[in-house]
DNA sequence: CTGTTAGCGCGTTCAC
DNA sequence: GTGAACGCGCTAACAG
């Protein structure tokens, strides 16, 4: 095992003498370019090994005095969680302006598909690459293809569109994250009392059209299924991930479930729950487990109303898509290992 | 709200010009050196406003053509998860070399104060940096103050050592590990069988001198004296996360205990711990939370021996020292958000 | 196919 | 106090 790394400073000269080659030849094997023979090119790739050089990316950076334009495609309106992936791309500015990249962060309405396939066909041109929250829909799928044929590199972010071609997702296994969900609630929840029916659990829900909530229902229910057979799932209610749509839907919910015993959130707009929860005196004694931290759902973790989240960090999220469009575009390889966004579990007691 | 990011390629000579001085003079202002004029520095810093520049990290890398030494000194005779975290170093030669840093692992007992003392003494000169697992000892206290004091950069791996002058910790806060490890081992266990008592929960620890040990019994032990008061802890055994004492120690607990309902593994080794249980044919029946996923956790967690696992990821932690000791050497500012270590929640249904 | 050479943007001597 | 000029290691355009 090697404990030495980097000893002694290389350069890209120190390989070209040592395989007998000129700069420029040794920089053409490198960077894999045409126009070298076989044997020229073995001669240096042996340099290489031989002296285990590796190219100073800075020089490299600076030499190939490129530029790129990134383009993010968020909802608009956003809720606090989209608001939060574009403050981490913001907060990035110096990283990218260090690998010459200009952003752009577009909003718009994402929810539906004609206005954001419109959106994403007039990118062309003025980008070199784009990161989407995805609509898994047929016009977005066809507008995705479009984009990467005509050349560009496109990360789906969040909500993904698996059946494009897209070259890489940005975002949790949603399904991972239902099971997740229903994993905690089941095992809170314990098993039924003896000789009691273990009650129901409401779900609420952003929109059935959503890749990303449908999946967490999906997961979800199929834990609750697999695990938990005496918990009696109601049908999802959607909310829109509003707040005030959430809270009728909740005041309904408790009024016309007398077994109920927790409710699970896919979405945002959990404030509304809180309030449905609260005016009925029943917060703390449902059980509720939902997504993603922002001042609210933290707030309602630290008062009880939540027993847990599941959440993905927008700032792991932001800075995965940089790395991974930067990669696509400079032809550089992407460390899945890196890159793979995690499926978190927050309690009061493990709140960053 | 600005969504333009890094739009106009700006470079030095374009502030310079702005400001009517030289090249030299802009960066005098730019990087704090001394020997220019107020009224000077002033216009300087007016056209850097104005324009909107940031200097490109590739070519004052490329110019400051100086290179560090940093030391990584890990626990010999390594757990797993110690050699994880080797591995997540090397992995990142790349990066290293692209800093011009040379990166040495070095492998010590870091368990004996006076031999991880001796080790820390032999490093100025050697290196400019050193991340190191601590021990929270007065002669390692001493020996990193000696560190900084001679000039080095200090950050602890792991294990902190908060009362010296290390000028960060790359690690998970260990008591809210304890405490989740507590909240979702009562919480699982549900509330007591009417008319009955809770039971007892056993801990398998590694060493009573360790800190993360010890706060994690800390934390553990809050959790379950404030919410779960039904439940009885038994006693720490120590097991110095070898699996053969492990196994043992919990053959033993296992046997004089006719009303152990749990155990909780601060440490490694459980692998013993696993044997133990199934030899007595209570895998499953005894509710299990432990730390790390490895290999042996994660089999543990898949066949449900583990209910769930409270780890941190050595990838971020590798990747964090590396950033914030070139931080620290470079003179840079740390980003606190970005360097926080997560308290992660492992179930069967989000390992990654 | 291969080699020579002029920068990329900034740091750092040196002179002035 | 200030400015001119060279070079960091690599890429790319041009010769050969």
């Amino acid at each position: 095992m090697n404990n030495q790394i980097n000893d002694a400073p290389l350069t890209l000269r120190d390989v070209a003498a040592a395989a007998g080659v000129s700069l420029a030849t040794a920089d053409r094997v490198i960077n894999g370019r045409p126009g070298v023979s076989a044997k020229t090119a073995l001669k240096v790739h042996e340099a290489v090994q031989r002296l285990g050089f590796r190219p100073l990316a800075a020089a490299a950076e600076l030499a190939r005095s490129r530029s790129w334009r990134f383009a993010v495609v968020l909802p608009s309106g956003g809720n606090r969680f989209m608001m939060d992936i574009a403050d981490n791309v913001r907060a990035q500015a110096d990283w990218f302006r260090a690998r010459r990249i200009a952003v752009e962060i577009i909003e718009t309405d994402v929810f539906d598909a004609d206005i954001l396939a419109t959106e994403l066909t007039g990118l062309p041109g003025r980008f070199d690459a784009v990161a989407l929250v995805a609509l898994d829909h047929p016009r977005i799928r066809a507008a995705i293809n479009d984009l990467v044929e005509g050349g560009m590199s496109v990360v789906t972010l969040v909500s993904d569109a698996p059946s494009s071609r897209r070259q890489h997702y940005v975002g949790i296994d949603n399904i991972a994250a239902g099971r997740t969900a229903g994993s905690l609630l089941g095992r809170f929840l314990g098993p039924p009392r003896k000789g009691e029916a273990g009650g129901s659990v409401g779900i609420v829900t952003g929109s059935g059209s959503l890749r990303d909530h449908a999946e967490r229902r999906f997961g979800f229910g199929q834990v609750l299924a697999e695990e938990f057979p005496h918990l009696t799932r109601l049908p999802p209610v959607e909310g829109r991930d509003d707040p005030d749509r959430n809270r009728d839907l909740v005041r309904r919910m408790l009024a016309g479930t007398p077994d109920l015993v927790a409710i699970y959130n896919t979405g945002e707009g959990s404030v509304g729950l809180g309030e449905a929860l609260a005016e009925a005196g029943l917060a703390r004694k449902i059980l509720c487990v939902g997504h993603e931290l922002t001042p609210a759902t933290r707030r309602m973790l630290l008062d009880g109303t939540f027993a847990a989240l599941v959440a993905q960090d927008p700032g792991h999220e932001a800075r995965s898509m940089a790395r991974v469009l930067h990669a696509l575009v400079t032809g550089q390889e992407i460390v899945a290992a890196q890159e793979h966004i995690r499926v978190q579990v927050i309690l009061r007691d493990n709140l960053p």
